[in-house]
Formats: structure tokens, sequence, C-alpha cells
DNA sequence: ATCAGAACTTGACGGCCGTCAAGAAATTCA
DNA sequence: TGAATTTCTTGACGGCCGTCAAGTTCTGAT
């Protein structure tokens, strides 16, 4: 493993010179998670700043009725810990490694040191918090406003966007899915069993779905 | 009007002294809105940070079916527009004003450059940033997984534990409380009147209750 | 390849809550 | 203060979708 190949990979230290990626480096804590296993719960750390080295990293959200919210599928390079920016702030979420990942983590206090003395960093959270803000403020008027049917249509559509074909595998379980999208599996099934019956899309073995008819799909209400 | 009364109240220029408060006023611009008309609407402009001088604005994002979802309630020294922080962002909110206010606009150019020079600005709109992130996230789950009931009950008990009062006004008209609730002023009354019934809180004229019982309040489903 | 367990699908049912409508209450403005 | 307009309340109804259950398909480990 190359030197600083944690923090290399991370675009907030992106502007950062090599030997300040050595001074980072130097704080970093490392740590390795075998899929399926619990990151951040309970008994971890509240107070660091994580960063997805290797891997894929599901972050939920416990509801007081203890129900699960899925709010982020992280992947390599991406962050976690608004908890690391201020005190008092207790985590509500916790991580599940959906293969096996490797994490580093950034004590609070060294981060806040780390953006006093490079603010590029500093800049960079910010525009990675703005996106994530304006994601979450979707997320919220499509649960609120739309029904399942056009969550889902949506979900869809913005997936085969996002990789650009109309033909990919779901990357998530329909539980995991479900909860994303404020549902349950039960109902995914059949959305999706309507969309087939209505020419939309195609289902294939392997969660694959190839999507017929984007611009009706959009529609859907 | 003291000569930088608009940027002196506002929490993320805290740190910085009288001189450079100068300079940011320097480049800042002044709006004011009567009560009821729409800030940063169609024909405003995209790119800059919204702070609130003085007054309430209410935030709202329009959902693909039309319907309107409220976002934030800001009250003075609150700011607003992720938009201002990274080109390419579509802006998918509005503002409205609820009374009188008083705005402060800042280019997105002029405030990059505002932080690269005074980091303690950056890290300041982090916290602001981070804290929103924080309440999208409850809010989200709580749409997505709680029902009507609950989340009325939580926003009653929330409310008055911010006011430190039993006793208090309800800040926003029913309409507008159902879109922020997810719901429609008619489940609203009837949820009120429900928890009324059952001894929970009482209704008084002028939108104000008193909540008679806190801990049952929580326990709704 | 085989088998055990997990994930998924489909059906039936019921309740929550959104919609429409009409009357009551509250607020605004002259 | 009084009238006009907006907001609120309550009832009736219906549909979306969550829940439970049972059968089927998929997956992964031996």
């Amino acid at each position: 493993m190359a030197e600083h190949e944690c923090v290399q990979l991370v675009p907030i230290f992106s502007e950062l010179g090599s030997e300040q990626l050595d001074t980072i480096e130097s704080i970093v804590r490392h740590h390795h998670y075998p899929a399926g296993s619990t990151l951040f719960g309970a008994d971890d750390p509240l107070d660091s700043l994580m960063i997805v080295a290797n891997g894929q990293v599901k972050v939920y959200q416990l509801a007081a009725n203890g129900r699960e919210q899925l709010l982020y599928l992280l992947q390599t390079g991406d962050i976690d810990g608004e908890a690391a920016l201020f005190e008092n702030q207790r985590r509500t979420s916790f991580g599940e490694a959906l293969v096996p990942t490797d994490v580093c983590s950034i004590r609070r206090s060294d981060f806040q040191d780390l953006m006093q003395k490079y603010p590029s960093i500093s800049i960079n959270v910010l525009n990675v918090f703005g996106k994530r803000l304006s994601q979450l403020e979707r997320q919220i008027t499509s649960t609120a406003t739309e029904s399942v049917e056009a969550r889902l249509a949506n979900y869809i559509t913005e997936t085969a966007a996002a990789l650009k074909t109309d033909t990919f595998k779901l990357p998530l379980k329909k539980k995991d899915l479900a909860t994303f999208l404020g549902t349950t599996p039960e109902s995914i099934s059949r959305k999706l069993a309507l969309f087939e019956r209505q020419g939309l899309i195609t289902q294939k073995p392997g969660k694959v779905i190839e999507i017929n008819n984007a611009d009706q799909l959009l529609l859907t209400e």
C-alpha cells in the first residue's frame, strides 16, 4: 500500500501538496471492516470524520419507532460525519459495510486544526455538504409529496442517467431500496411489475432493469 | 441604520473585526421585501448567498407534481443559498417573506473570495450546513417512516422545547405547517382535535396550544 | 452440484390519510 | 366596528399502500 493512499484519493484534500498529505496521513487512523459489519455503531467513536478509502458503506438512521431509513450509499472517496464538525452533536446514524471496506478516520479536533491550517479543505467540505443538502432537500420534497410509484420511477431514471445506460443492475437489495425511498419491498416489487406490464421497463434476472420508455416513466405520478 | 448593521448580526461573520466587516459591507447588496412577496424567484439572481437581516422567510421547494414543500423558516441572521457556493447548481427553491423583510446578498464569486481570505467564515458556514444536514436527515427519516400523528406530536414537543414553554402560538398557518410536515391542513386539524380529546393538549384561540402531557405526546406513534 | 437460507413475488385485507365539500371561525382592511 | 376574505373544522368517501402470509426464485457456501 502506498504511503498516503487513503488521503490521496479523497477529493477534499485534492488541492494539497505531497508534504501536506504526509501530515494528514500521520494523524489518520485506519480501519478495516468485513462485508456486513457495522461501522460507527454505539460503541464506536462519535467524534470523527470518516473517509471511505475502499469499498461501499450504507448509512442508516434509526427512527423513533425503530424503523431504519437509508440515507446515503457512500462510495470510495466519500466522507461522512457532520458529527465530526461540532460538539454536542449526537450521532443519529450508523453505517454498514456493503463489501469489505477500508475506512480512515480523523478526530474532530485534528480535523478542525486541519481546516484552520488549510482553508481549501473547509471549502471543499462545504461543496460536499452543499450538494448533499440539495440532494436531501429534493428527497424530502419527493418523499413528502409524491407517490411511491413516482418516487420509484424517478429513482430508476436518475440511476440510469447517472450510469449513462438504459440497462443496469439495481445497486441495492429491494429492502434497502425500500427504506431509501420510504416504502416497503413488497411495494417495490409491485410497482416494478406494473411498470413492466405498462411496457416501460423490462426486468431481467439478477436485479437488472432495462428502460424501454424513459419519457413515459418520468410522467408517472 | 448603523453602518454594517446587516453583516454584524450574522453569526458566520462573528469572528471578524470591525474593519473586515467594513470590507464585507462594501460588497453586500441590500434588498427589502414587503410581507407576502417572493424572494429569489425565477427572475432573481441564482448565484448569491442570502442573509436575512430582519424579518422571516419561508423557503419552499416545488415538487414535480406542482406541490410545494416548506423546507425552512429562516429568522433574522439566518443564511440561505447553497446555490451560492458552486456553479451549475440550479436553484430549486424559492422564498416568501412572512413579514416585511430585509435581505442582504453576496455574489458567489465575492463570497468565495471572502472564504479564501477569512477561513473562519467557511468554518462557520460549515457548522450551519452541518446542523442543517442533521436536521434534514431527521426530517427525511421522520417523513418516510412515521405517521402524520407522530410527526405532528414531535413537531409540537420540539417547538415547545425550543421556546422553553408549554404554551405557545404556532408560528405557521396550518397550510404551511402541513407542507412542512408532509400532510394536509385537514389532517392537522383532525390530529390536533384528537390530541385535545385525549387530554394531551388544549387549543386556544389564535393558534395557541398548551401542552398538558408532553410525555404521553412523545409516545404517539 | 446441491442444499439451506435469504430475498423476492403475489394475493388478500384493512387502515391511514388525502380529497372534496360545506359550514364555522378568525383575520384583515376600510 | 363591520363586512369581506381567508383560514379552519368536520364529515363522508375512496384509494394508496403497508401488513401478513404463503409460495417461488435467487444466492452463496459446502
